[in-house]
DNA sequence: AAAATTAAATGACAAATGTAACTACCAGAG
DNA sequence: CTCTGGTAGTTACATTTGTCATTTAATTTT
């Protein structure tokens, strides 16, 4: 199976090439440092798998991973990155990438995990799975810290009586404070203050 | 590494026990029939992954995932299923589950797979990663054209009444077909079906 | 120390929501 | 023709939701 690694780092490359070059069926057959040079290397020789990171000079790993899936859909990309930050996960998966990887993951198994990318499955870290399935904090401006929480729990569909539950207050206050946060936010309800907190989430 | 295979189906446990007797560091250690079996399977010798259908009688695969992860977390759950129905893949991986593949997908790599999954990261077959991130079919699948049209406007945020307006019908009816639209989709109250229809629609 | 602010709670109230039971009409499948 | 499923409605009931006024305790400001 023929390898193309991408990152501007070039320690990075080398470790990879290094650490891959055990296995027999894996064989690195180029790097390069950007997706400008991630797109020429596929020109010449098309590699089975490409291992690409997201930031780079140039052209970066999304941007490149969309055009090489457009030429050559055959080819499979595993983004291989240092952060797990949502947008950038999403971008990539929609970009056409079938892994995510982070690079403080364990490397030992990443040749398994090659193998598989390449027989046609999605490769996640668990982590990153979590971050899109079950995502976090946003912006609520004016609202205070309790505030923010309530919305977090609204947006998760909980009713008052569980709010009150959860955060070991009353059903009572858990209202009052709804109706503060609904007249500053001037919105009707806390459906639509659901609706509010997803609709901004996703961009 | 020792696998326990959990199916209805005998033909697909013994399928899938020849298919993987190949891999000689893979051992299928033994198999069951339902979840319940499982669980119990899982009590006298813990396997390191299990493959694991969904639609089981006595105990589905939902349910016994759930139990399994609460009590033996290191076990890794692989659902081997023929339908990817999108609630199911949902709760799947809710309940703990760290791969999805379907039964239809290419078997030739699933040792990879299993190795890969083993390795700590998840497993998700490409088709079931679109279902879940950018599903263009609403999973609203079950519902009437009418109830498809209440949901939407619940998702704009309007309250029954102003659907009642929008639609020519009374505030009664909006309220019942609401209740049964609920009922359907196993959802408690109006935040929880916008949520759920924002959750899918964005992305 | 006195005054002002804030977090938390209460009680009362109106409106909205969700459930249940039951009726009625219509169209299509068998 | 009957049976089923979708649409539409009513009544009744219990619960939840959102708003307001007011109180208390704690904290901060002045």
């Amino acid at each position: 199976m023929k390898l193309l690694i991408v990152d501007d780092d070039l320690l990075v490359c080398q470790s990879l090439q290094l650490l891959l070059g055990n296995e027999d069926d894996l064989i690195v057959m180029d790097t390069a440092i950007n997706g400008q040079e991630a797109i020429e290397k596929c020109q010449k020789e098309q590699p089975d798998v490409i291992l690409m990171d997201i930031q780079m000079p140039i052209m970066d790993g999304i941007e490149s991973t969309k055009r090489i899936k457009k030429q050559w859909p055959h080819i499979h990309i595993m983004m291989l990155t240092t952060f797990q930050d949502e947008k950038n996960i999403r971008l990539a998966l929609k970009a056409g990438a079938e892994g995510y990887l982070l690079k403080s993951a364990s490397i030992e198994n990443m040749a398994q995990q090659i193998r598989a990318l390449k027989a046609g499955t999605v490769i996640l870290d668990a982590d990153v799975l979590k971050r899109i399935t079950e995502p976090d904090k946003m912006l609520l401006e004016g609202l205070t810290e309790r505030e923010t929480d309530i919305v977090e729990l609204i947006a998760q569909g909980l009713s008052n009586k569980e709010i009150a539950e959860q955060l070991f207050l009353s059903v009572g206050t858990i209202r009052n404070m709804l109706s503060v946060i609904l007249d500053k936010l001037e919105i009707r309800d806390r459906t639509q203050l659901a609706i509010y907190y997803w609709q901004r989430k996703n961009e």
